[in-house]
DNA sequence: AGGGCTTGGTTCAAGTTTGAAACAAACCTA
DNA sequence: TAGGTTTGTTTCAAACTTGAACCAAGCCCT
């Protein structure tokens, strides 16, 4: 079978897709380091963390809501526990589970960062969709992410084709 | 001015744009670490260079079209220099200037790979989508991005307004 | 009870990204 | 044309991410 190379419609959009993202992600970042001095996905951790019972959740648990790593979360929580805006603590009933607990100090860091956050994620992404916009954008990820999550096996992709052709487009 | 927080529309949506946008980059890094030996960035790098005239480009033109900052360029640049997928180049008119150019080596190496690649984006993100999705993602991503640009000037968000209230949310 | 497999988490080295600082060439402008 | 500013690129240290390897602790299974 001979590649299914990307149409005009889906290499724009699929440019398109990819600078928003950097960009927006950039953005979000600066203003995070700037005004709360710590990127994005940190200040994300505690925003789960502060909406969780008890403010705490497992290292698994936050692992799986953010959809990164357990090593990635691992080095991340060690830097907020060294700052104070969590601690981990013991699990009761499985001695092997590890437990991110948000001190006051990180709440009071959220709640002091959040508008600021949300002010920024409102006029660089929000402001500038329709109502059906925020909607589409919605459905699309959870599109998206659904696919990519299948139970966790890694499937997809078991009959990649090759072939070559003269100008390999789609960046 | 009291904080505009997200609707639960908007929450939604953002959460779930997040959890898309991590989950596909990081499956699309992982493709091409495997059959390209290579993230992904460094992957578009050398397509955007077979895609410009003479398979050649000043370093800052290269960083603008990706939407990164030049010294990240700068690094990827030169780990890719030391594989021998491309080379840099005196600029003739300006002597500050530095251009990367592909190399026969870099280009087979991406003919080699864009099939899988394409094939990746696709089963991840096109096969997911209907035709029109793939409209709707190119206009939020367009509007986005242009926000975002605005001649360079990060200008934005110069009256974030500072309050509080219980449970700061939007991750 | 004694393996052996799985799960939860961390560790470590190698690779990447960030942002500020350093440099050098080009471009004014008085 | 000397001096100051801007532009193009690299450098450097600190922070972050990746993936594989590791260590326990739970979970079977006999």
């Amino acid at each position: 079978m001979t590649t299914r190379w990307l149409s005009p419609d889906e290499q724009r959009a699929w440019r398109a897709y990819i600078a928003a993202s950097l960009l927006l992600e950039d953005a979000i970042d600066r203003q995070l380091q700037q005004d709360a001095g710590m990127p994005h996905l940190y200040y994300s951790i505690l925003s789960v963390l502060s909406e969780s019972p008890e403010r705490r959740l497992r290292m698994t648990d936050l692992a799986e809501r953010l959809k990164i790593t357990r090593s990635r979360l691992t080095y991340a929580v060690t830097r907020l526990e060294k700052d104070g805006m969590l601690r981990r603590e013991a699990c009761r009933h499985d001695k092997r589970g590890s437990i991110a607990a948000l001190t006051d100090e990180g709440f009071a860091v959220l709640e002091r960062a959040a508008p600021g956050h949300v002010e920024t994620v409102r006029s660089f992404l929000f402001d500038r969709l329709s109502e059906e916009q925020v909607g589409q954008l919605e459905e699309i990820s959870a599109a998206i992410a659904q696919g990519l999550q299948e139970d966790g096996t890694r499937s997809a992709a078991d009959d990649v084709p090759w072939r070559r052709r003269s100008s390999p487009s789609c960046s």
